[in-house]
DNA sequence: TATTATTTTTGGTACGACCAAACTTTGTAA
DNA sequence: TTACAAAGTTTGGTCGTACCAAAAATAATA
């Protein structure tokens, strides 16, 4: 709520001001202009603190910082490596509190509601605005799914980018992201039940209809079929938890 | 040297421990179980590190990990306050992407289009399913709105409150969160610009049409008076960026 | 009782040190 | 010459101590 600080001269605020910030704000710096290459590793943290002027303490505070905003990727023993910002990294940045929720009341199944409301303006979407390659697209990903009716494990992932497509026919990146962001969240709850063939034959069925809905440029149509889809997998599943 | 001989730990597991896990867990326990209540303070870092038994750089690698979850809300020179987690909380964890990723091209129109996307769905939904203490509250923000033309600051106020109606109607507190997070990230990109009365004028204008649709139940209506009253939204604002 | 001065607490930062894991270089055998 | 293992060198993780200044708490005063 008030931690919105931006990255501003730190010039008419003093008392604000954190030893942190001068390093932060130069290596976010380096980073979006590309002087740090994406992937590339951070120089050592005795190496920081003599450019900065700081202790190590204050650096490794920097980093923790810059890891936060989702600028730096750093596991235990290893450097940090410089990540340029992208709409994933956001999303993997609530994943911590996002695990809370979902562990409290009713938690999975709000957002999965969050899910099938998006998703039912994204499949009227597509069978409002769909082009010939999202279509094309679309085909191609329910004949995988079809195609994997016997093999679980290749099912699921037909079934997920089966999905994904509509996430991706408006163009914009966070759509996508988003979409990710709630395979990684949900997906994982239930990933353990074992689907049987039958159950792949309701859900590609799902699947057909929603496409076929699209085919036909109608919207009312897509809907209804995918929230019934949603509403059968959710069904087959609220139980797992 | 003279340093008493630390008992070593005879079980020093897997190379992947941290020495903040081990507080992280316990703390986090202590606050989704209420033991630290909402909006308490923090114990100091120096009884942690006694209760632990870990040195203050790792309570306060600790803190900083809590903080990043969400579960800790921590300003410059006080207390950490306990925080239980909610979806504002992560959505604010993900502002400091966000105000990279809205800097870099289209950025802040990227961010906008998924607004208006979702914003449309939920005004649909609102003309199908809006209840009638709905429409009393979408009337009343409307009215406010309107006593408002006058009052530039107020009229904002009135603006988001009547948008954010919408956010509610859908009982998931996942919207509302969205859209206080749409606000603070894209508002402020505006904030400055001085409306004319004119200008209000047909932003109400605006508003009354989403709202005459919503009272007739036509989704279609609704959500091209939106789309449109975005899309001149946008256009006033484009160029202060 | 309200205000202000004073003391104590507590977070922010610095230094220095040590360990163990990761990274390099070197040495040796095939 | 090459492959691989041993030895040496970084470098991140953690600890401990110390000091300062800003909060918080307490005492003094109007």
């Amino acid at each position: 709520m008030s931690n919105a600080k931006l990255p501003d001269e730190p010039a008419p605020r003093m008392s604000e001001h954190r030893a942190a910030d001068a390093m932060v704000a130069e290596i976010e710096q380096d980073i979006v202009t590309g002087k740090l290459a994406n992937g590339s590793p951070l120089p050592p943290e005795r190496d920081l603190m003599g450019r900065f002027g700081i202790s190590r303490t204050v650096v490794r505070e920097a980093i923790a910082t810059l890891t936060t905003r989702g600028l730096l990727e750093s596991k235990p023993r290893y450097r940090p490596i410089v990540r340029s910002p992208g709409y994933d990294a956001a999303f993997s940045a609530v994943g911590g509190v996002v695990m809370h929720l979902l562990k409290q009341n009713n938690g999975v199944k709000t957002l999965y509601d969050v899910r099938i409301f998006l998703e039912a303006s994204l499949v009227r979407h597509a069978a409002l605005h769909a082009r010939k390659d999202d279509i094309v697209a679309l085909r191609e990903a329910l004949e995988r799914n079809h195609a994997a009716i016997h093999d679980p494990v290749e099912f699921d992932n037909t079934d997920v980018a089966f999905h994904a497509v509509f996430y991706a026919i408006p163009g914009n990146p966070v759509f996508p992201a988003v979409h990710r962001a709630f395979v990684s969240w949900l997906f994982e709850h239930w990933q353990s039940m074992n689907r049987s063939v039958e159950q792949n034959l309701i859900y590609y069925a799902g699947h057909k209809a929603i496409f076929d809905a699209i085919i036909d440029r109608d919207p009312e149509a897509a809907e209804k079929a995918l929230l019934s889809h949603l509403g059968e997998a959710w069904e087959t599943v609220r139980g797992t938890f």
